[in-house]
DNA sequence: CCTACCGATCGGTAGG
DNA sequence: CCTACCGATCGGTAGG
């Protein structure tokens, strides 16, 4: 009787995870084609063979780890917790949540690059089939009970908000690996979402 | 007497150039590990070992085509040529100009992806160092000269309109390959561009 | 600029 | 879950 909770996963399951982990971070370091079964199986402290128990080729492992660690999941609960009086103090917080999420699994931003890089976005397709009915709702929400938004199409204001934060961390990346950082003052973040909060808002508010 | 202008490039030089338009195709179509030598050799008109009379190595073309195919020094005189009375009218133009010239020549986007993705922006920051002293003055005397923007800071500026631009393009290969064309209205760009727009100008303006 | 080749490594499998 | 192996393909080179 093994039981199948979450509390106790079976040792299969655990394995399976190991393995995605230590696949996760060599495809960031490296990306996909680059990193091989054999660095995989040695990281999840496997012999080769050993995964192909689990996985069937390498490319089932790269869809399990992006519907696996997908921030979405983690991020919409986020979200919907983002308190504030305002439309301006509840989307600040907001964003301020999402980034710092984001910014402390850097896993996510970088498979996706890799995703669109290496796949033509060919996992990512079915990724948003799924994800979308889940995300639009919380923006329709959003444009029904606030009327200081100056965008009241809720796709729109939720490619917006995804765009912004997206453009946010990639720039990010740029700047940090450049020498734009010493030209680029600290707060950056506070400018960034200062300029999209001003475009989404009415000027009244 | 060969010479050697730009009318008349040298043999030598046409080859090297139709190696690296070879290469950028497939390592758009399948990023850079991904693609063989054997591949670009064969789109070139080569045999494989006729490459190496032009490079030294696969990562020296990737270099090379980052370096000569770069969208910035296609779309810096472009900007500059944007006109437009009123600020709006100039920075929605050269939203459009950039944006068109982008989307004709899908390769820029994606190289950069690959870049981050595959190489960690190895070669980014070089390429940085070299366009950032050419294109900060642009937004410098935007700044200068334009009294109706909120956003006073030159790099902040630059690195806003870079994301907005980067933004705008990703969400759409993203929305393109998926079920959201279908709640995403048509004339998006200029919604986007709204939002930008009014995030960075002042109330009055 | 091509032909013919090198050693290394790849994803994956058989068999236990 | 491991050992030992497969054919295929990789980046790169020697020699002409």
């Amino acid at each position: 009787m093994t039981a199948k909770t979450k509390d106790a996963p079976t040792k299969g399951e655990a394995t399976r995870l190991t393995i995605e982990d230590a696949a996760i971070e060599l495809f960031i370091e490296q990306g996909y084609h680059a990193t091989s079964m054999r660095q995989i199986a040695d990281k999840a402290g496997l012999a080769l063979g050993g995964i192909y128990n689990h996985f069937k080729s390498k490319d089932e492992i790269f869809e399990a780890v992006i519907v696996d660690k997908h921030p979405y999941k983690k991020l919409l609960p986020l979200i919907q917790q983002a308190e504030g009086e305002t439309l301006k103090e509840f989307l600040g917080n907001a964003t301020r949540i999402v980034i710092d999420e984001l910014s402390s699994q850097p896993y996510y931003i970088k498979l996706m690059l890799i995703e669109i890089a290496e796949f033509n976005g060919a996992h990512g397709a079915a990724f948003i089939k799924e994800a979308a009915p889940q995300m639009l709702p919380v923006f329709e929400k959003i444009v029904k009970t606030r009327k200081e938004l100056r965008v009241t199409h809720p796709a729109v204001l939720m490619r917006s908000f995804i765009g912004m934060v997206l453009s946010y961390m990639i720039t990010e990346i740029i700047i940090s690996n450049s020498i734009l950082n010493k030209v680029m003052p600290k707060n950056s973040l506070d400018a960034y979402v200062d300029i999209y909060m001003h475009g989404i808002l009415k000027e009244s508010a």
